[in-house]
DNA sequence: CTATATGCAAATGCTTTGCAAATCC
DNA sequence: GGATTTGCAAAGCATTTGCATATAG
C-alpha cells in the first residue's frame, strides 16, 4: 500500500491530515519491524521536534482503529507495538532473551480448520498471534552456560 | 490435573504451600474462565480477608512461570487474565461488545504446517492467540441498529 | 533454622484525559 | 468557520518493588 492509499483511507473517514500525523505514519510505514509508542514517538521527532508522546499516542489509536496500523502487546507485560500492516499483515516470534522479533510467514486465520467453525457463531474483526521462546543465537548461548 | 498434582509440579521446584497460594491456585483450577488479578484477589479475599494484591500478583507470577497457568492479554489494552491450564490451554475468541471469551477449540501451534519451519530457527517455550470480533447475539444487535 | 513468602506502602511506567489554543479543509 | 487536532500538564491504573516481619519445611 502506498502513502498516498493510506492518506485516502484517513479522508474517507473524514480524518484531517497534519504533519505530525503523516510523520507517524510515514514512520511506521517504513519500520520493517513493529515499534513501541516511545520509538514512534523519537523518530517522530526529528522532524517535529514539538510533538508531544500524546499526539504520538492518539495517532497510533486512530490508525489502529482505521485499520492501517497492527498493535501487538507482548505477553509478558511489555509495552504496546505498532507496525504499518497495510493489506496484509504479520505475526512474530520474540525471543525472551534478546527480544527480537522474527516475521512468520503464516496466519492462524487464515488456515481453513480453524475459521470454519468459529465463523458460524463469531465475526472475526481482528486476531492477535504470537510465539515466544529463544531464538537460534539465544538458545545456543543457554545451552552453552547450562 | 488434580490439585494435589498441581502442588507436585511446584515442590519439585522448591516453592512452599502457603493458604495463600494454595488459595489462588485453587481458585484458578475451579475457574472456567480466564480470570483478572483483581477478580482472583477477591475471591481468595472471601476465604483469607487479609491477602494484599501484591501477594496475588506474585503468585500469579510464579504459577505462570512453573507453566501451570496461562497468562492472556486482550488486546485491546484491557488488564491481564490468567487461567488454570495444567496440561492443556485453550484460546478464546473474544466479544468486543459484551467483552464474553468464547472457548475454541484449536491451538494455532499443533498445527503442523506452521511448526515445521519455525522450530528449526525458534525453540517454542510459549504462545498467544486471541480472536476479536463480535459474538452471535452482538452481531444481531448491530445489524439490527444499523 | 533458613529460605521463602507475605503485607504494607510507595514507586514505576505505559497510557489516557481535560482543556484551551492552534490548525486543517 | 467549524470540527478536528495538538500541546501541556495532570491523572489513571495495572503492575512491581523495597523492606521488615512472618511462616513453611
Amino acid at each position: 500500500m502506498t502513502f498516498d492509499e493510506a492518506l485516502g483511507v484517513l479522508k474517507k473517514r473524514g480524518q484531517k491530515m497534519t504533519p505530525q500525523r503523516s510523520t507517524v505514519l510515514r514512520t511506521l510505514m517504513e519500520s520493517s519491524r513493529p515499534m513501541t509508542a516511545q520509538e514512534v514517538y523519537r523518530e517522530v521527532t526529528k522532524v517535529h521536534p514539538h510533538v508531544s508522546l500524546d499526539t504520538v499516542y492518539r495517532n497510533l489509536t486512530l490508525l489502529t482503529d482505521v485499520g492501517l496500523v497492527h498493535q501487538s502487546n507482548l505477553q509478558n507485560r511489555d509495552v504496546a507495538r505498532f507496525e504499518f500492516q497495510g493489506d496484509e499483515h504479520r505475526h512474530y516470534a520474540i525471543c525472551l532473551n534478546c527480544h527480537k522479533s522474527i516475521r512468520l510467514d503464516w496466519c492462524p486465520v487464515e488456515t481453513k480448520l480453524m475459521t470454519q467453525a468459529l465463523r458460524k457463531q463469531f465475526s472475526i474483526v481482528k486476531h492477535a498471534f504470537e510465539v515466544y521462546g529463544y531464538c537460534a543465537e539465544c538458545r545456543f548461548l543457554r545451552s552453552a552456560s547450562a
